[in-house]
DNA sequence: CAGAGTATGTGACTGCTTTCACAAGGTGAC
DNA sequence: GTCACCTTGTGAAAGCAGTCACATACTCTG
């Protein structure tokens, strides 16, 4: 019942747990069996119970789980029952559909702080937001303390920029640079690249 | 030496080795060591020679690896030294970032054709390239061969793009949509999705 | 309220993944 | 050529993750 040391891959599936509830929720689903979740996810149901065990009974023998309670307790233990200010690094193609993403409110998080280096670009508005100078990043990362980042920049400006934002109490990245970036131990990274994942595909191909 | 049956997660990991070497080419390095490698991509160097032993006697002893001939053999393993043509659904605010990204073609992709629902975006050009009505998809995948999407439509139509996607021999599936979609048996699915991946770091904040 | 049906939580087990450690082979200085 | 030093490829071992199967307990029908 107490969570001791929770394996990453067990948290790595949570959030897929939690997206399919919201969906269960919108569909009208009162309550769901580990089969059916493991139905929708491709998983063993075995596999779901095992994991949500890793943080308490939330189900009922005979029943299955009440969707609402077992969402709570995933939003409790993700940490999203707040909405995290995030940071926005790089406004050009990605970044602009990123600040114009609607899907990131009812998961947790809000891009708050938009930057960019580019002259043309700082001072224009996105999104309702302005967009900032990276040279202000390190005083405003501050004043609003903010532990998420989104670096959207090119590769060549990626570890210059998780650099910076390491520096600036920064303790989780979403990085969207296809080049590998290093941080000190405690600092989350994750890294999206949609040719790696092709290329992943294309093996089987 | 040949090649039996290789876990997914070792071919998950041989992207990210193609990676790190065109960045070391880039660099000047004719010579890597499974340390370095590992080194630069957090990963074990034993966990490197093993994961490359599945596939050949690459390296050489006391010296390390031939960085283009390691590249070329990677390019061969994943089926990447030709270009494949990819179909880009949906081309809202992330399809025109995908369509404008310059990274797939050196990765071994290029998005060939887009399609949208949107009668205002239908014929209108986006790199380069018209956007053509999804009615006339099942045609033109066909016509051109296509066996790799990328999915950007809301997540209400994701299932039934991919559907029609699967009907006309789509095999290779990158989704963006943040639902889980299900397919057939030998359809591969790679799924992007930011809020997963912030959820999966603010378990640690 | 009894009994058939259903679903959880979990220890034991199986299988997969990673690390270890070393023989074999290559390098470079002198 | 020799020797000290590297680095690979790989079995063996260790460590992790996923599945199985069942005791337990709830539901629902009649
Ligand atoms: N466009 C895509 O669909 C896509 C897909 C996958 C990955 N990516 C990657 O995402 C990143 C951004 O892609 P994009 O297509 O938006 O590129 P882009 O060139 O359109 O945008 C990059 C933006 O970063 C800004 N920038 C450059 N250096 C900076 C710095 N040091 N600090 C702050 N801002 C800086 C530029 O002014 C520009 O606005 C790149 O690394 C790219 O490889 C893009
Ligand atoms: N914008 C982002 O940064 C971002 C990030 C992550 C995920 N996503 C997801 O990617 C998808 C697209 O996001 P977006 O921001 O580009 O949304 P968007 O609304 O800007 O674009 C969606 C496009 O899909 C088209 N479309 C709708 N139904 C279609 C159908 N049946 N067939 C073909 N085209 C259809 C629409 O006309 C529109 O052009 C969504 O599922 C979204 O949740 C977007």
């Amino acid at each position: 019942m107490p969570m001791g040391k929770v394996p990453d891959i067990v948290v790595g599936r949570l959030p897929l747990y939690l997206r399919t509830l919201n969906y269960l929720i919108e569909e009208g689903h009162e309550v769901v069996s580990s089969q059916e979740l493991g139905r929708r996810l491709g998983i063993s149901p075995a596999q779901i119970r095992k994991d949500l065990s890793h943080f308490g009974e939330f189900g009922k023998q005979g029943a299955g789980y009440d969707v609402n309670y077992l969402r709570k307790q995933l939003t409790h233990i993700l940490h999203v029952e707040r909405v995290w200010p995030v940071a926005l690094v790089g406004c050009g193609a990605l970044g602009h559909a990123l600040a114009n993403y609607n899907g990131f409110l009812t998961k947790g998080f809000e891009i708050t702080l938009i930057f960019d280096n580019d002259p043309a670009k700082i001072g224009q508005m996105v999104a309702g937001k302005v967009i900032h100078d990276v040279a202000d990043m390190p005083r405003l990362l501050c004043e609003h303390g903010i532990r998420i980042a989104i670096v959207a920049v090119p590769s060549s400006a990626a570890q210059a920029t998780v650099d910076i934002l390491v520096k600036c109490r920064v303790r989780a990245i979403l990085n969207y640079a296809p080049i590998n970036i290093s941080v000190p131990p405690g600092v989350q990274v994750q890294n999206i690249d949609p040719a790696v994942h092709l290329q992943r595909m294309t093996y089987y191909l």
